[in-house]
DNA sequence: TGGTTGCGGTACGGAACCGGACAGAGCCCT
DNA sequence: AGGGCTCTGTCCGGTTCCGTACCGCAACCA
């Protein structure tokens, strides 16, 4: 009687009318009942495996999409080789928002970045019906978009300021508040990518955290071992956007990414129960 | 009978109503009557001198922007130490987005980046109670931010695989698009804070820049010399912004940044005759 | 006119990181 | 068990860029 029965394949939307408190998406369960009430009909549970593009840079956006179970990486491309992570988005946001900033093209590739996922998906054209209707709806998803761009600010100065180590950290922190569990699954190859550094470059960054006990590596696989000193190592370049998004959209909503301590989620765990 | 009338001190905005041509502010000018109508009643003119804030980092947003001359600097500070650029917003945007996002206090310091500059500046609650009133309005506001933010993207993008020398000719022609003569007003020093890099390699990566007969240096002072030069260096990692800029909010309202080619700033000129 | 100050040019050693390459180690498939 | 593949660990020279320092020059001021 859990969420998991509609997970696998598509069902008729008209159908399944999705309860607030049945969605994993922290966005969602933070809106006001009547908002939520405006998106519910029209939402759509659709499952993601890693690679799985969530939109493409440049494409019309017909779809967006709140992220319940996984990690979408938002990339941005130089000429079409190599792709560059400018964030990340799991669920605490959403994928789409440039449709609510006017512009119906996707500036970023957006992709699973988890080797399973799962989103709720809604048509652009009732996306935007719904914010239309409602100022507070609006509000809301506008204020994740904020915090989103200070996560992009903060991508830009440690990408200036600080080593490879340290944004390594950073990096899987921001990860790590996005799953479940401690295990990040991603290989060398996939971080050196996004992070514009060299593979080996990687390998070297992560045996340094290892060395700290930060983190246990394994193949295409990295284990979060002592939270608290992932965040001493990045420093400032987590902890910013964070605290803006518990101020802007958690608070007073009973909503936090990952606490600051180590440990479970706590917040999500609870209220779902 | 110019606008210079309005300029030095600040006039009891209520006796002084714009007229939309008045403006030099490109966003609002694009604005349709009726949502310039909105503004109009509560905008003052104000003059700025180089290094003025225009916001300043977690303090609440009393006022915003709309520059007509001169240019802001976005500022992320880490630790209160070094700030680093992360965009540069001049007569084609405003500054204190973050309240239409649903946040009252500025992520980011923003200072003048111009020896002279002038803005238009609205109360936050006209600002506010404006943008509910018109969707359009809010829209064409909200575009902007859209543009911001894939400019940040860039920055990220370019810091992360480009030379410095690149990321130079990147930030020049970001000047350049927002300054009327092809004088850009910076000591390397501050080139150096705002890129993340040491002052001399700002002092080489202009030389090579002068050795290619991009720009002329002196004291103080770049002049750009040949446009076309520097598109050509700074590749992939300018154009992207502004064609998204033309897109979104300049084609079918005649307002253009600078255009692709060299040469003066067409569009502006002609539409203020 | 001469001092003061800030800005620009230059130099040097050292650190971080790159590009490329190669070998071993873990994993899957047959 | 063995073959093939991907991922990881490690090494090389080379380059970019840093930290620091020093000096000359321009602008400003008394």
């Amino acid at each position: 009687m859990t969420w998991k029965m509609f997970g696998t394949a598509e069902p008729d939307v008209l159908t399944e009318q999705f309860r607030q408190c049945d969605t994993k998406n922290l966005l969602l369960r933070s809106l006001s009942a009547q908002d939520f009430a405006l998106l519910a009909p029209h939402l759509t549970r659709v499952p993601f495996s890693i690679g799985d593009p969530l939109s493409h840079a440049g494409d019309a956006i017909d779809s967006l999409c709140f992220p319940e179970e996984g990690i979408a990486g938002v990339l941005d491309a130089l000429d079409g080789d190599h792709r560059y992570a400018v964030g990340l988005i799991g669920a605490e946001g959403f994928v789409g928002w440039p449709l609510l900033l006017g512009n119906s093209r996707s500036p970023y590739d957006v992709v699973m970045r988890a080797e399973r996922g799962e989103a709720l998906r809604i048509a652009a054209e009732h996306f935007v019906a719904a914010v239309e209707q409602s100022v507070t709806l609006r509000l809301s998803l506008l204020r994740f978009v904020n915090v989103f761009m200070i996560q992009m600010g903060r991508t830009i100065v440690s990408s200036l300021a600080h080593s490879i180590e340290r944004r390594m950290a950073r990096w899987i922190l921001l990860y790590h508040d996005r799953v479940r569990d401690d295990d990040i699954c991603m290989t060398h190859e996939e971080f050196s990518l996004m992070l514009g550094v060299r593979r080996s470059s990687v390998t070297d960054a992560l045996h340094r955290l290892e060395e700290e006990r930060a983190i246990r590596a394994g193949r295409g696989r990295i284990t979060v071992r002592d939270r608290a000193k992932l965040m001493r190592l990045a420093a400032d370049t987590y902890g910013h956007a964070e605290a803006e998004y518990r101020r802007l959209l958690g608070d007073d909503r009973g909503l936090s990414l990952r606490p600051a301590s180590h440990g479970q989620d706590v917040a999500v765990a609870t209220s779902l129960g």
